[in-house]
RNA sequence: GGAAGGGUGGCAGAGUGGUUUAAUGCACCGGUCUUGAAAACCGGCGUAGGUGAAAGCCUACCCAGGGUUCAAAUCCCUGCCCUUCCGCCA
């Protein structure tokens, strides 16, 4: 949500900041709710104020045994004015609310023009894709040659985007976790937090999944109206909403391993095969809570943690910085990194990492207590996957595929997999 | 699932319809005193919004949302949460 002071005072500026992502702010729409609301909110507390006032003397005049009867006359007069001008005043109020709320973050001054994901630019490249002597099998085929991958059961268990894993592979896919969570608790300073993952809409608006993207995620039919979460983001933000942190405890660092659940509406088609595109997939998602003054060198360092988990892993990949046109709803600022797909003969998206600024912060209300002013100040949030889980184990067995449709184990991953060192195909 | 009691500032805690601008204590900040500190004493001390050049003034907020009333922390309804007891349960 964005400053709804900043909003009135410099509509310009900011319509401006947004028609970079392709966002057309209306300005004749601020003007005309904020000539209303101004003219509609003084009458109203005019009102009030008057109505106090005598109810006060009310008050006093019964204790002193007086005749009320003029000052009641006086007073319904005021109530009749007062109830119509509280309804107005409340409806251009949610109007506006409803109005704000919509409205998505204004991106960085750095982040590039463009339109769509073919306008995002790369930011470095590590590591060489390997050459293959020998044809390159894809994920689903090696999965499914390993034993360790059926797609079709999962199919008849619940339906299509869901996954089996079995044997070495799902122990692969447990051994990437721990790997993951051991690497950012240990050697990059995060806390790991475990926390719940059926989450209520306040959740979701803080980090502003609601109200725009209802459609994204899957919705219990429970009247508390409860919804899966789609990631970690939602309940590990989410901790802190209407919190004030003491600003000795910044930055506040946090890696959670959840699964993530997934409408896929309107992406029909796409990605259809394999485990690119899953309803529910695992991740381990890093969260910062941090100064404001901090946020920018915060989200290089965040971006750096993801990248270590491929670079341990040896996988080639690359950073790219977000075009306007392809930014998140919430985001100032997104990096994405991209995995080397060999199959696909292309890099894939693998972890996305934003900074947010106080956009979720002050929707969440998240604030921190700042030590000079005295005052509460909202927080600056950034997240990023570090990494998806599904995404990566497809990534291991694609480039480290051998010949025999054998898998070699990463060095790394070996000491969760209790010293083994590759997957061997199962017997036919 | 059943029964009872609760939810008030950073914390503790008073307040059951109107001189309550939410008492008081603790914590915190400033000052006096002191060689320095502590103690004591004096003063300050919530959030959001509006208005104003500023000082200030005004409005809303006592878990949340409705309602009754000229007037609600206080009365009524609904929801959420907490505590205790019973039942069920991994």
């Amino acid at each position: 949500m964005l400053d709804s002071k900043l909003l009135r005072t410099a509509t310009e500026e900011v319509a401006k900041g947004l028609a970079k992502r392709g966002y057309e702010l209306d300005v004749a729409k601020i003007q005309a709710l904020e000539e209303k609301r101004k003219a509609i909110q003084i009458k109203t507390e005019n009102l009030q104020a008057e109505r106090n006032s005598i109810s006060k003397g009310i008050g006093k005049a019964k204790q002193a045994g007086e005749d009320v009867a003029p000052l009641m006359q006086k007073v319904e007069n005021i109530k009749q004015e007062l109830v119509s001008a509280e309804a107005e005043l409340a409806t251009i109020q949610t109007e506006w609310d409803d109005f704000v709320n919509a409205i998505p973050n204004v991106p960085a001054d750095e982040v590039p023009e463009g339109k769509s994901d073919e306008d995002n630019v790369e930011v470095r490249t590590w590591g060489t894709p390997r050459n293959f002597e020998f044809p390159v099998v894809d994920h689903v085929d090696l999965g499914a040659n390993l034993g360790g991958l059926d797609f079709e059961v999962a199919t008849k268990i619940t339906g299509t985007r869901f996954a089996v894993l079995r044997g070495g592979v799902a122990r692969l896919h447990r051994a990437l976790a721990q790997f993951m969570l051991e690497t950012h608790t240990t050697e990059h300073g995060y806390e790991e937090v475990n926390v719940p993952f059926i989450v209520n809409r306040d959740s979701l608006f803080g980090t502003g999944q609601l109200p725009k993207f209802e459609e994204d995620l899957f919705k219990l039919t429970d009247d508390r109206e409860f919804y899966l979460i789609p990631t970690a983001e939602v309940p590990v933000t989410n901790i802190y909403r209407d919190e004030i942190v003491d600003e000795a405890q910044l930055p506040i660092k946090l890696v959670c391993h959840s699964p993530c659940f997934r409408s896929e509406a309107g992406s029909y088609g796409r990605d259809t095969r394999g485990m690119i595109r899953q309803h529910q997939f695992e991740k381990v998602e890093l969260v910062k809570f941090v100064r404001p003054e901090e946020s920018d060198a915060a989200l290089e360092a965040l971006v750096g943690h993801a990248e270590a988990i491929l670079q341990k892993l040896g996988l080639p990949h690359r950073t790219v910085i977000l075009c306007g046109g392809d930014i998140g709803f919430s985001s100032a600022k997104t990096y994405d990194i991209e995995v080397w797909v060999p199959s696909q003969n292309k890099y894939r998206e693998i972890s996305s990492c934003s900074s947010f600024r106080d956009f979720q912060a002050r929707r969440m209300l998240a604030r921190y207590r700042n030590k000079e002013t005295g005052k509460p100040e909202l927080l600056h949030t950034l997240n990023g996957s570090g990494l998806a889980i599904g995404r990566t184990l497809l990534a291991v067995l694609e480039n480290y595929q051998q010949v025999d449709g054998s898998i070699v184990i990463p060095e790394v991953l070996r000491p969760y997999m209790g010293g083994q060192d590759v997957l061997i195909p199962a017997k036919k």
